[in-house]
DNA sequence: TCATATAGTAGCGATTCCAAACTATATTGA
DNA sequence: TCAATATAGTTTGGAATCGCTACTATATGA
């Protein structure tokens, strides 16, 4: 009974922080996307790893990140080591309505919880997201912090990074620990990747 | 930060719950209907507390419902006290498929979480449900257990049945208690329930 | 070099949703 | 009592969204 409970609220309270509609001119849709380049690190910030990201296709979220890009909302640059691929960048008219986002009423009602259960929250959650995204074959988005691929200690010797990422081969600054990336890795042996097979599926 | 991320999480966890477009015919949108109509008290099984609970139009709530009405999936009945109302209930053929509900992938995912933490979950969830609700002066839904129109001990004598709703002066049995409902008046202190712990309540 | 895979975009058709208008019944109060 | 207003529900029209398919361009590999 319990875990049906825990089921609908999650869903009940995804929908009620977005219920009315456009908030400064923002469809949710557009949101979530300036969300995700937001927090996503600098190998993930592609429309295809979105579209993995947030379960569309890459046709959906290629008009999403378009409607964006023409408000001045996003940058986009194409790739140098890649002539495909397009890297997009929240711009500074973006990042001055971050605030505005209809997400922060629901971080202010997680900032109303007691401070000593929010870890155990998120560790609850992460463990739902995880049993989630192995059951239907979804990729699982992380953090370095818990990345398999994740190199070093933080310890500066002789010329090296203290930090960076043996999947891309690339030093990381600590700042992007924890930025959330397509590559990652659960910290234990198996990992889940992208679901390459298919690649027009969703 | 902390508060971020369980917001994230929280809402992406909507979200790939419900990825995979129609699940036995029915979209995530009719889910969402057949699953409030399976759980709301007699009192709140109308388009209009739908509506409500759903954050929508009455008018969006009345096209899924005429859509699931006309697939047999709900029984319309009109109020005899109010002869504007109708009242809708899940036919068997509802029933029959409330097992493939997506949101099932929910449940699961719930239910691999260690026994003990699921109750401090739903509490912290349903802290969350409350600031939000009431920031945005979203109605609030709940179950007996919690509210504040709850009467009676669950005893029967002389003739009384053992519970009552104050707000709409009606005698109620016990398997209404955990059913949500529109007139949801928070306040009463969470009982502390009988047996299992766990089945607490929303 | 040719075949295949991948990144991204464009257009179409179906669906969904909201807002507003509308019908019917209840309620209020003068 | 009767008119004014409020409420429950439906219908309709238009806009937005989304997924599917097709397409271009680049990368990769045999």
């Amino acid at each position: 009974m319990d875990s049906r409970v825990i089921a609908e609220l999650v869903v009940h309270l995804g929908r009620i922080a977005f219920g009315d509609g456009l908030v400064e001119g923002l469809t949710p849709g557009q949101w979530a996307v300036l969300r995700y380049f937001a927090r996503a690190n600098r190998f993930s910030r592609t429309p295809s790893a979105f579209a993995a990201f947030h379960s569309t296709t890459r046709g959906t979220a290629s008009q999403a990140i378009k409607s964006l890009v023409a408000q001045g909302h996003l940058r986009q640059t194409r790739s140098e080591t890649d002539g495909r691929s397009v890297r997009l960048d929240l711009t500074d008219k973006a990042r001055a309505i971050t605030a505005k986002d209809p997400l922060e009423a629901l971080v202010g009602a997680a900032d109303a919880l007691p401070p000593g259960v929010r870890g155990h929250f998120v560790n609850a959650l992460q463990r739902m997201q995880g049993h989630v995204a192995s059951e239907k074959d979804k990729p699982f988005f992380g953090t370095c912090e818990t990345c398999d691929h994740l190199e070093g200690d933080g310890c500066c010797m002789e010329g090296l990074l203290p930090y960076a990422c043996g999947f891309v081969s690339e030093p990381l600054i600590a700042e992007e620990l924890n930025e959330i990336c397509i590559n990652f890795a659960p910290g234990k042996p198996a990992t889940p990747r992208i679901p390459d097979a298919g690649s027009a599926q969703r």
